[in-house]
DNA sequence: CATTATACTGTATAAATATATAGTATATTT
DNA sequence: AAATATACTATATATTTATACAGTATAATG
């Protein structure tokens, strides 16, 4: 798939949201008019250009014959577990920490990720995160300073900022200043880092 | 929703089909080549009863202009377009504004949205709201006390809790101490409720 | 028994639509 | 310097398409 350009994008954008508006794929002239364009050729070239490039197809001498070309169709594997926040223990997968599962589009927030994990407390308030909101978790180990983890200490899980201060030495920040820090001395305690947040969803 | 005759059912099913298949909704010589009719009038007068009867709409003087109304069913991801927060104007759905399109399952956010508004500033801040945060928007003007809502004034749009003090008096509140009320009297300004936020996406 | 809904064929046509052709202009690549 | 891609306006036209009108026939409804 080429690059594509911002008027074209534009031009695919219009036609997906006219798709998600009334049904069906839009003419030309509705083109031109979602656009301002003052020719039918406008869209007409705009839309040759993305079906060369691959981004639609158009069906010849049908009216409105235009489709997306939608790579990743693959629906399947798009739900996701929501999984409580147990003070105590890891989030485990295991089906009785599972409040429910979560239909969501494959690389919605641009990553890949696990999970959603209920968040408890407000210890992250001060970076957006709130009570009973969803991040959704990457199970992974590779961490930069400044992520947002879920790490387990002993027995404990929590979602702090990540800070590596000295080889040995972990800083688990909050962002609230009615919270402290939590200093790790990796040679003491065990720190097991379950994964970090790459998204977040509400539901009001 | 009345019945369905059986006859209906194979033109309802013709149509899916062909959406399926070529994106696009079927002319009426497109189902009389798929069910064997001879007459398009044979297509037309399936799809004005079917039209009767609430199963599909048609859009007058279009081509292809049928769509099926069917919203529950659906609970493969819907196209949400992404509308940037301009400081001036109305955040209309012309095409201008669509910043890009988003997957969604329906139902994502329990209630139906519209559209997601990309939130520009730290007014919210409180509430958890965070600048390029996505928030759903559902357009609509029944409104309650502690809502957040995007509220036009005049020509400046924010978002903010929405509390009445008065018959006439709204104060739309920020959720940062840094920002302060806004106390619109509504004799004397115009404020024009664009929708409120059921629902919040952060990408990481 | 008249009326209405269903289920078709067959023909005609105005309007909608895709699409070609002829230009203009700018930027990028070869 | 020439070729190519982008990004448009403007006009023309053959084709596609919706849709009306004229029939035929059967079953259900009141």
């Amino acid at each position: 798939m080429k690059d594509i350009t911002p008027q074209q994008q534009k031009v695919l954008d219009c036609i997906q949201v006219y798709i998600n508006k009334t049904g069906f794929p839009p003419t030309r002239a509705d083109i031109c008019r979602e656009l301002g364009f003052k020719s039918p050729n406008s869209a007409e070239t705009h839309l040759r250009a993305l079906e060369k490039k691959g981004f639609i197809s158009i069906e010849s001498g049908a009216s409105r014959g235009i489709s997306i070309n939608n790579p990743e169709i693959n629906n399947e594997g798009n739900e996701y577990p929501i999984i409580g926040l147990v003070a105590a223990g890891s989030p485990t997968l295991a089906s009785e920490n599972v409040e429910k599962v979560l239909n969501c589009p494959k690389g919605f927030f641009g990553s890949d990720f696990d999970y959603f994990l209920r968040v408890r407390g407000l210890s992250m308030k001060d970076a957006g995160i709130m009570e009973d909101d969803l991040l959704a978790v990457k199970k992974t180990q590779e961490i930069k300073n400044g992520d947002i983890v879920i790490a387990r200490i002993e027995d404990e899980v929590t979602v702090k900022y990540f800070q590596r201060s000295a080889p040995n030495k972990v800083h688990l920040k909050p962002a609230n200043e009615e919270f402290s820090d939590i200093e790790v001395n990796l040679e003491e305690t065990e720190l097991y880092i379950e994964g970090k947040s790459v998204g977040l969803i509400r539901e009001n």
